[in-house]
RNA sequence: GCCGCGUUCGUCUAGGGGUCUAGGACGCCGCCCUUUCACGGCGGUAGCACGGGUUCGAAUCCCGUACGCGGUACCA
């Protein structure tokens, strides 16, 4: 690759980044750094219908979030500006001129209802995908059809119109997907896509050209969605004379009920689609990236983990999948486990206390937080499950689990009371997890009973659930006082039953 | 319907004519470790969509079929 590569990730702002979106965007990155080359944002708001406002925040909010690094943007312009196609109105309207000059395009009137028509006309003929081509575009009201004053009187009364592609009648267009190899479309499976609109702004096509050529983009990597559009914009490329950028159309992310991910589909299966909630729900942004990675891609060794520093290293076009991936919600949750599990303890104590709304855990000792984090995090799958998991080393349960309760049996009571007796001389400082243990042991032997007879009923009265870090250990940080607290309450509620 | 693109364990994938009795990862199951739940370690489960070719030899190449997905807008 001779020249400087740029490539762009160009959403429409109509809603919240998309998880399938964030892929492309983070492909389009990890590509552009790969080859030392620049990323490009470019707000595509050519919909007035479908724009909302929020969006181009959220977009750039989640790129950051991720750790992708946009060399060039609405907010940090390069010298391609500006990035925001709404704002570049003026240079669509001069090249689709150029285009009716060139005779590759043309003028059309006609009006929504007689475009349904056409249409259903058509379609009652028998021809199920009625176009408007070659053919029917000689019936219908454009400056191909109208005499030419006629064109320009409806012009110059300030009539709406629309600007076409001349679409060629019989001509076969093909191109090089960089992950699929030769694609080939016939012209009269197209129709004469508009360019420009009624309201003056240009469709995607059109634009998605003009700004590829004049931001000298040299990649364009998308979503397969795009596959069938790319013989227009390379009906583009050749009217206007320029060279077409290379093209990798990527698989798209699938639901495991089948069919792309929409938002509908995936929230009845439990999967977050915006990266927004994945932000809110507090995924690691290393473990989405590493594993939306690997969603479409493989570096072709056996290897699982990498940072998006190495993912910039490793990757490259022709590794990608052409199938489509099938999101893996638990594969997700397994990288976030890994990645959680490397975070520092003293790091993640200061993550859980930004996200905890409890007191207890706000103003609970810096080095008793990240012990208790310490014991916790080989057993969550996100940060915020932490503070759930570990509630009893701040407060008292409230309740016990119900489900680890039914260890509770008769001799328990017993058991456990003998055991309060027994620490009851230890000293506050004296209560230390070895000294606690043996205890027990004592306890246990005495009775001839096994460990589990007085183990669980021992930790569903002091932490109210049935499982969890070492007990000993977590009593030893809660402390005499409170131990015998909660052997007294729990003593107390469960004795009868 | 038409056009296009795809199809290796349940899922993500490795594989690019012989080294594949198909490798790894997630999941699932079992064992070990262990007071519990986890972590970890070890082991197991399961797949080349189908049918024809080409070839001494095909998961790998070609052609069909099936299935899936995408597109078919003055949406992107």
């Amino acid at each position: 690759m001779k020249e400087k590569v740029r490539v762009r990730f160009a959403p429409s702002p109509t809603g919240f980044l998309h998880i399938g979106g964030l892929r492309t965007a983070l492909y389009n990155y990890l590509f552009a750094r790969h080859h030392g080359g620049s990323f490009i944002l470019r707000i595509e708001d050519t919909d007035q219908t479908r724009y909302v406002e929020a969006a181009e925040e959220d977009i750039i909010h989640s790129l950051n979030w991720s750790g992708i690094e946009i060399d060039e943007g609405p907010q940090n312009p390069g010298e391609f500006g500006p990035y925001r196609q709404s704002e570049r109105k003026e240079i669509y309207h001069k090249y689709a001129l150029q285009l009716i000059e060139s005779g590759d395009a043309y003028y059309a009137f006609d009006t929504t209802e007689e475009l349904d028509q056409m249409r259903e006309r058509l379609q009652k003929s028998g021809n199920p995908s009625p176009k408007y081509d070659s053919v029917t575009r000689q019936s219908m009201k454009n400056s191909l059809t109208l005499p030419q004053d006629e064109t320009q009187r409806r012009l110059e009364a300030g009539e709406e119109y629309v600007i076409r592609l001349k679409v060629p009648r019989r001509e076969v267009i093909r191109f090089e997907d960089i992950i699929r190899g030769n694609v080939s479309f016939e012209s009269k499976g197209l129709d004469d896509q508009v360019l420009l609109k009624s309201d003056g702004m240009p469709t995607y096509h059109l634009a998605n050209v003009v700004d590829d050529h004049l931001m000298k983009i040299t990649h364009v990597i998308r979503g397969e969605e795009w596959l069938s559009s790319t013989p227009k914009h390379i009906l583009l490329y050749k009217a206007f004379g320029w060279e077409p950028p290379h093209m990798a159309h990527l698989p798209l992310i699938m639901s495991p009920s089948g069919g792309k991910l929409s938002k509908r589909k995936a929230e009845s299966e439990g999967i977050p689609v915006n990266t927004k909630d994945y932000i809110e729900q507090h995924y690691e942004p290393e473990a989405l990236v590493n594993f939306l990675a690997y969603l479409g891609w493989s570096p072709g060794d056996d290897s699982e983990i990498h940072s998006l520093e190495e993912l910039c290293k490793l990757f490259t076009l022709d590794r990608v999948s052409k199938g489509g991936a099938v999101f893996n919600h638990k594969k997700l949750l397994w990288y976030n486990e890994h990645y959680l599990r490397e975070i520092p303890d003293q790091q993640l104590a200061k993550k859980v206390r930004e996200i905890s709304q409890n007191e207890a855990v706000q103003s609970a000792d810096e080095a008793y937080l990240a012990r208790a984090i310490s014991l916790l995090k080989e057993r969550v799958s996100k940060v915020d499950e932490l503070e759930k998991m570990g509630s009893f080393f701040f407060e008292d349960p409230e309740e016990y689990d119900p489900k680890p309760l039914k260890k509770w049996k008769k001799d328990s009571t017993a058991l456990v009371s003998e055991y309060q007796k027994e620490i009851e001389s230890m000293d506050d400082d004296g209560f230390e997890a070895g000294t606690l243990k043996q205890k027990l042991e004592g306890v246990i032997e005495r009775n001839e009973v096994g460990f589990g007879k007085l183990m669980m009923p021992l930790r569903i009265a002091v932490t109210g659930q049935g499982f969890g870090p070492d007990l000993f250990i977590s009593m030893e940080m809660l402390g005499k006082e409170t131990v015998m607290r909660r052997i007294d309450r729990a003593l107390s509620s469960l004795a009868q039953e």
